[in-house]
DNA sequence: TGCGAATCTGCAATTCGTGCAGATTGGCGG
DNA sequence: CCGCCAATCTGCACGAATTGCAGATTCGCA
């Protein structure tokens, strides 16, 4: 997702108007890395504009997801928005539900079968585990507990290059 | 899943009863590669059983997931069960919604960036395009429309080897 | 065959979004 | 700087997908 001032122009740009409670919610979102979903975003948003409406939320980010600068995550439970817009996977804690952006290299030397006749022209990975904070703890909570299928396989960690852009 | 009569053992033996209607639904879901909802599986089970109840249908599905019998997707609309519990992944058609079972080799090749700290247990992974039927038509239908998010990526199919097993 | 626990069914209640309608307001034209 | 009108905003009703409940039934061990 560009930042405020590039998306106050696209907006403009495509006849939108740029009203106070989007330019707060570009603002929450820039750079946003925890995966919020609407009703988060909305938590933050009516802290600093009490009057602001969920509804007006929810249109927002409908609105930043038209135009491509958010991605939609329907994972179970409320849909999540990510304003990283790079090809990139996700990871989910199955005991608190965090989501954290990874980034998978080599896609193109997996082999799959199956596909006689269907055209792919994306894939999205969700990696499930658990998140740093819940390693170590108990077994997953309620809702985002049971195992979504695929049992654990062997993933190669590139040596860490970098972690802060 | 295992076949209805495995199931019914399993069911006894977890103190689960076994009833006409559970017996119906073990008939409908094994062998099912429609990956239906559970509003799907409520018509097929009311065309052969008038009086069954939805909500018979949910709690019968949630049984049999939290028994390992069945793998639940969430991919945005209503969830859908899998009675195909092996290790695989899936192919969703953005026009008409179906789903379609694939197996995935050479996950081991896959470099992940950005799971520090996380421990990944399992991943699952849902290719996007257009099915068989769905090739040459036009746009996306109304929801199943727009990108989940990870462009196009060249993925290699092995040599088919078997599909009818 | 009997009985108690497990089910079934119908309906209310929830969660997550979307459709609507009336009151406002952004921002281009003058 | 002023006005106008479409684009918005907010509150609320409505809709889809599930889940919680309660009373009536039924499975299945003793």
């Amino acid at each position: 997702m560009r930042n405020p001032a590039e998306l106050t122009s696209a907006f403009r740009a495509r006849g939108l108007k740029v009203t106070p409670q989007r330019q707060l919610l570009f603002r929450l979102l820039h750079g946003n890395t925890a995966h919020p979903s609407a009703d988060a975003l909305y938590a933050l948003a009516h802290a600093e504009m009490p009057g602001i409406s969920l509804r007006t939320v929810y249109q927002t980010l409908t609105d930043l997801a038209a135009m491509g600068e958010l991605d939609s995550l329907s994972l179970g439970g409320a849909t999540r928005f990510d304003p990283n817009t790079d090809p990139h996977h996700h990871a989910q804690c199955s005991r608190c539900g965090a989501l954290h952006d990874v980034y998978v290299e080599q896609l193109g030397c997996l082999e799959v079968r199956g596909l006689d006749g269907f055209t792919p022209n994306g894939a999205t990975i969700v990696f499930s585990g658990l998140c740093a904070a819940c390693t170590g703890l108990g077994a997953p909570r309620a809702a985002a507990a049971a195992s979504e299928h695929a049992p654990v396989e062997q993933f190669s960690t590139p040596t860490p290059k970098e972690q802060s852009p």
